[in-house]
DNA sequence: CACCAGTGAACAATCGATTTTCCAGAACGT
DNA sequence: ACGTTCTGGAAAATCGATTGTTCACTGGTG
């Protein structure tokens, strides 16, 4: 093992490289790099390699992005990274970044949004290639305007609205495929507990909930209620149902953090999961089977939501003309039955 | 509101800014950054602002931090994302970086380790000015190791065999606190669950425990579980316990993720929580509420842990002398107590 | 002997901003 | 009239790597 370079002092350039190899920089960078269009003698290069390792050399990447103007690095903004759904998400972009050699800068939207400058210092022109908005519901319109003026960009899980590409989960196809699930359990009374207002995502799962009703035939009612995508909204959400004169026989929740409080809040007021109320969760995620009833969840594909989006960024860069909207339909939704569905008991009405 | 500029084209440099105000490139550096060693002529001074705004000019922060050869970024190298403590520590390493203009840059441990490639680009010179150090337990001395040769770093919560700066919570005193709640409520057959082999966090927590145990001086057993940080650890941990002739009484869990797993067997396997047994758990998360019993939990203060880190480092790049170690014990850690812990029932063995 | 091709490598411009050094003209004092 | 001190600003070097162009040899040919 060679001797590690100090840490402390000037860190060896391109040019002590050469210096010590007895050769202009020009064939220690095309040397080092590889370049097919240059000839050396094979000492020549021997020599050079073997002087990098015994300098350690580690080239510049500031300098060699600045004159390649391409930094191999993209940008993630995301809101909410607490969420284990949004990690997944942000795994599945890392991954792919990794792989075509791009590094991943994550930055918070919400922070973003508050404070200009700190999007300026996000920005600064060089640093990214592109960017990815992961930003939720609402109020993000600047921020994508602004952004997606000085790079390219595409949008997750985020309003259409925007002229920028966008990909997004079948949300539709996953709150069709939950509440079928309960009405082939016999449910009739099904009641949806939704995202906040002017969540797309919410809405298409809403949409799918209620086709699979009208599908259903049996003269069903539609019963959305908005709730938000915490856990402390759902438990605000469970306790307005419990304050009606009758419960519904199931509930499909938009989500598997939301339904964590919907459950919650069921047990400690005494009503039995699924007994007395079936519920099932769209997202699948570590902590479902653990709830105060191991949760029957809808699993989207959240991971393969980040590569793809990832996917569609790093082909832009390369020159691919886009497409303007991805529908993740491969995996499809997959109902993962846990113990909070059942048949309605008999006679409940 | 100017016309934005056109995303394609390139976007304007200093020198246009210049050139269009009239005025050389180093005026309107100066003027551009506020710098007060120069006298410009207010008008001068107005036009240059002027210009830059109608450009929309946006500095090339490669070139500015290859000049001044800092890059106002740091890494952050973390393991296990998926964990919603550790994506806090990675909230608190994100509000201070970015209350001190720095941008955040996360890699993936385990990645880097695989694929030295990975941590070339990551590492490539001049891109990171710091670097902090979130990677678990054991087998990544050799990434700490060739990290810290090229570049400040500080270790969040790791083995501190490393001649690197390091930043702990009080494992101990957690430990000691979570256990002691359990004496105090009459438990005298407590067994720990711990993490995996060679965490130094998990070690703490056990010597907390133990110390625990022994001032309370009723002739305690010590008895511990090593088992893993994932829910499925401590779902073997449980079912290893329910393999005894004779439950305890009490359980101390090292981490809130394993208490899940550790609750969730109980409750398949009938055991009663708290009435059969109490559980108590290190550290709290949103979910401990929502877990097959509401999870009595020591909370610690994880989003500091990772201020205090980023604090660290940047004190680091400033100049300041670091301190070796740091243990947060501000603030203190703190019992939540839910519903998983009461008294043994009167004649429980 | 002059010419040409191929080999092996160096020169110099460039990416965009920062910064040290320097300078022209105006104002001022004697 | 002459040196001095401000004012306001420009020239040029620099950060470190990449890359299009050019150049000095050597050996073989006509």
């Amino acid at each position: 093992m060679p001797t590690a370079p100090d840490k402390r002092g000037p860190a060896p350039t391109l040019r002590d490289v050469a210096a010590r190899a007895d050769v202009s920089a020009t064939i220690a960078s095309r040397v080092l790099n590889d370049d097919p269009s240059v000839r050396v003698r094979d000492d020549t290069r021997a020599r050079i390699h073997e002087v990098a390792q015994a300098l350690g050399y580690v080239p510049n990447g500031l300098a060699r992005s600045l004159r390649k103007s391409r930094s191999d690095a993209i940008g993630l903004v995301m809101h909410n990274l607490a969420s284990p759904l949004n990690t997944t998400v942000l795994e599945g972009v890392r991954g792919r970044c990794a792989d075509a050699g791009y590094v991943t800068l994550v930055a918070d939207s919400d922070q973003l949004t508050v404070d200009s400058s700190r999007l300026r210092t996000f920005l600064a022109r060089g640093r990214l290639d592109g960017v990815i908005l992961h930003v939720g519901y609402g109020h993000h319109d600047r921020l994508i305007e602004e952004v997606s003026r000085h790079l390219p960009a595409v949008l997750v899980n985020a309003d259409l609205t925007a002229p920028v590409p966008a990909v997004r989960l079948d949300d539709t196809a996953a709150g069709r495929l939950a509440t079928s699930h309960l009405i082939s359990l016999g449910h009739t009374d099904i009641c949806f507990i939704g995202g906040p207002e002017g969540s797309v995502t919410s809405l298409g799962r809403q949409s799918g909930y209620e086709a699979a009703l009208e599908e259903s035939g049996r003269q069903p009612r539609i019963d959305a209620i908005r709730a938000g995508w915490g856990p402390e909204d759902g438990e605000a959400a469970a306790l307005e149902l419990l304050r009606r004169p009758a419960l519904p026989t199931a509930i499909v929740v938009a989500n598997v953090v939301t339904a964590s409080g919907v459950l919650t809040v069921l047990r400690s007021a005494g009503v039995r999961v699924p007994d007395d109320i079936s519920v099932v969760a769209i997202h699948d995620a570590w902590f479902a089977k653990h709830l105060a009833i191991p949760l029957t969840t809808v699993q989207l594909p959240l991971f393969e939501l980040g590569e793809t989006a990832a996917g569609l960024l790093l082909g832009t860069l390369a020159g691919k003309e886009p497409s303007d909207r991805v529908l993740i339909t491969d995996p499809p939704p997959h109902l993962i039955p846990r113990e909070s569905t059942a048949a309605p008991r008999a006679g409940a009405r």
